[in-house]
DNA sequence: CACGCATCCAAACATATGATAAGCTGATTC
DNA sequence: GAATCAGCTTATCATATGTTTGGATGCGTG
C-alpha cells in the first residue's frame, strides 16, 4: 500500500529532525513504553467524555478529531498526518472534549501519559519540544477559526489544500505539488464548515480555473502561487522553523 | 471604576486557586520578575510577526487576539478576562502568528519568557499548571471552530454569551446572570464570524425571546437554562475542575 | 452649546451557501 | 454479471446572512 512507504519511523527520529536533543533526551524517548496499535478506517481512537491514559504518535495513515453539535452536525477540528503526536492535547486534562477517529487505516504508537509527563520534566529539552508541538497545534486551530469564520468557500477550501500540502512536505512525506487526500467531500465539508454539495461545487470551480486537479482521492496543485494567493495562505502559523 | 473591583491579585494567587502547589512552587512564582504595564483601549500588546519576549498575566480589563485575512476582514480568535495568562501561546514559538489587542483599558503583568520557562521545568507542578492552561485555551479554540463552522448565528451568539458568563464566574469575577460585556457589535461580529448588522438582528431576537437583556455594554441572562439549550453549551470543554 | 464621531438600529435588497432530489460512476459482493 | 452501495455530480429551489444605506442616539471635545 502506497501510504506505507511514507510511514514515520519513530517518535525519537521524528523529534530529532525538528529539535536539538542530546543523547540522553533521545534515550529517554526511546525507553518510553510504546505499544503499536492499528485502527480500521472510521474506527474511534477516543470518544468525547473518555478519560484517555495514552498519548498516541501517528506512524501511518490519517486521523482526525471532531465535535458533534446539537443538531447532529459535525465539525472536524483537526486533521493529522504521520509524525503528529495526536493526543498531547488531552494529556493534562481529565476528560476528552472531542472525538478522535481514523480517517484511513492507521497505525499509532501509544505511550502512557505518566511516562510522557515524567520524561517531559526529567528532560526539559524533550518537554519543551512536546509543549511546543501542542502550541503549534493551537496555532493551527486559530488559523482554522479565521478560515471558517472569515473566508468564503473558495478561499477556505484552497487554504486547507495548501495547509495539508505544506505540512506533508515539511514532515518529509512527499512533495506539495501532488498528494493523496483520502477524504470524502462530506468529510471535507465537515472540516470546512460547508455541505458536501458545496464542497463539490467549490472543488470543481478550483479545477475549472486550473488551480488544482483532482483524481480519485488525491489532489494535484497545478499552480501553487495562484492557489496560495486565492487561499490567503502563509506558512507562518505552522511555525516550521527549528524549535 | 467598576472593573477594578474584580481585578485579580497575583499570578500565584490565581494559580493556587486551581492547582495544588506547594510553598516552593508559590515562592518560585512570586520571585518571577513581573512588571506591571497598562494599555489603553484598542492599544496593541503584540502584533503578528513580532518576536515576543514576555508572557502577560491579565490583571484587569479585557484583551482579545485576532487575525486579519486577505480582504481586510478580521477574526477574533480569543477573548481574555482577568486571570488569564495571555501569552503562554507564544512562549516557545519564535514569531507571533496573531495580534493581541486591548479591548478595554487593561493592566497586565509581564514576565520574561526565559524566567517562566526555567521555573516551569524547575518546579514541575508549576510547569504542569501552565502547560495545562495552554491546553485549555486550545480546547476553547476547538469549540470556537465548531461554533463558527456548524452553528447558526443565534446559537453562536448565545454560545459566546454562555462561555464568557461561565468563565467569568469560574474566575471569581462575578455571577453569570449578569455581566459587563464591553464589546461593540462590530467586535462581537468579528468574534462570531458575522457582520455587525447581523449581530444586531440576532441580539434583538434573543432579547425579544426573553433570553437575555442588553443595556449599554452589559448582558443579563434571564433564563440560563433556555439560553444554554439554544447555545448547545456545555462546560466540559472549559475543563473547570481542579488540575 | 455645537459639532464630530462612534455605535446602534432598522429596512430593502443581493448573494453565498444550504436543502433536496435525481442520475451517474465505480468498486465490491454474491 | 446482476445487484448493491458509497460517493460524486448536477440542477432547482430555499434561506440565512451579507451589503448598503440612512437615521437615531449618545458621548467627548473644542
Amino acid at each position: 500500500m502506497a501510504a506505507r512507504v511514507f510511514a514515520i519511523r519513530s517518535l525519537a527520529g521524528h523529534l530529532k529532525a525538528r529539535y536539538s536533543l542530546d543523547r540522553d533526551d533521545l534515550d529517554g524517548i526511546e525507553r518510553l513504553n510504546g505499544t503499536a496499535r492499528s485502527f480500521e478506517p472510521n474506527q474511534y481512537l477516543l470518544r468525547e467524555g473518555d478519560r484517555p491514559k495514552y498519548c498516541s504518535f501517528l506512524v501511518d495513515g490519517f486521523v482526525y478529531r471532531h465535535k458533534i453539535v446539537a443538531d447532529g452536525g459535525r465539525q472536524i477540528v483537526s486533521i493529522h498526518i504521520p509524525g503528529d503526536i495526536i493526543d498531547l492535547q488531552n494529556m493534562l486534562l481529565q476528560e476528552a472534549d472531542h472525538n478522535i477517529q481514523a480517517l484511513t487505516a492507521a497505525t499509532v504508537l501509544l505511550f502512557p501519559h505518566e511516562e510522557v509527563v515524567a520524561l517531559a520534566f526529567a528532560r526539559p529539552a524533550v518537554g519543551k519540544a512536546m509543549w511546543r508541538e501542542t502550541l503549534i497545534e493551537a496555532s493551527i486551530s486559530r488559523e482554522w477559526i479565521a478560515n471558517v469564520g472569515r473566508r468564503d468557500a473558495r478561499e477556505r477550501t484552497a487554504h486547507l489544500i495548501c495547509e495539508l500540502a505544506m505540512r506533508r512536505e515539511s514532515a518529509g512525506l512527499g512533495p506539495r505539488e501532488a498528494y493523496e487526500l483520502p477524504m470524502t467531500q462530506e468529510q471535507l465539508g465537515d472540516a470546512l464548515g460547508l455541505t458536501a454539495v458545496h464542497v463539490n461545487r467549490t472543488l470543481k470551480a478550483l479545477q475549472d480555473d486550473g488551480l488544482i486537479t483532482r483524481s480519485k482521492r488525491s489532489v494535484a496543485v497545478n499552480d501553487w502561487e495562484r492557489l496560495r494567493a486565492v487561499a490567503d495562505f502563509t506558512t507562518n502559523y505552522l511555525h516550521l522553523g527549528q524549535g
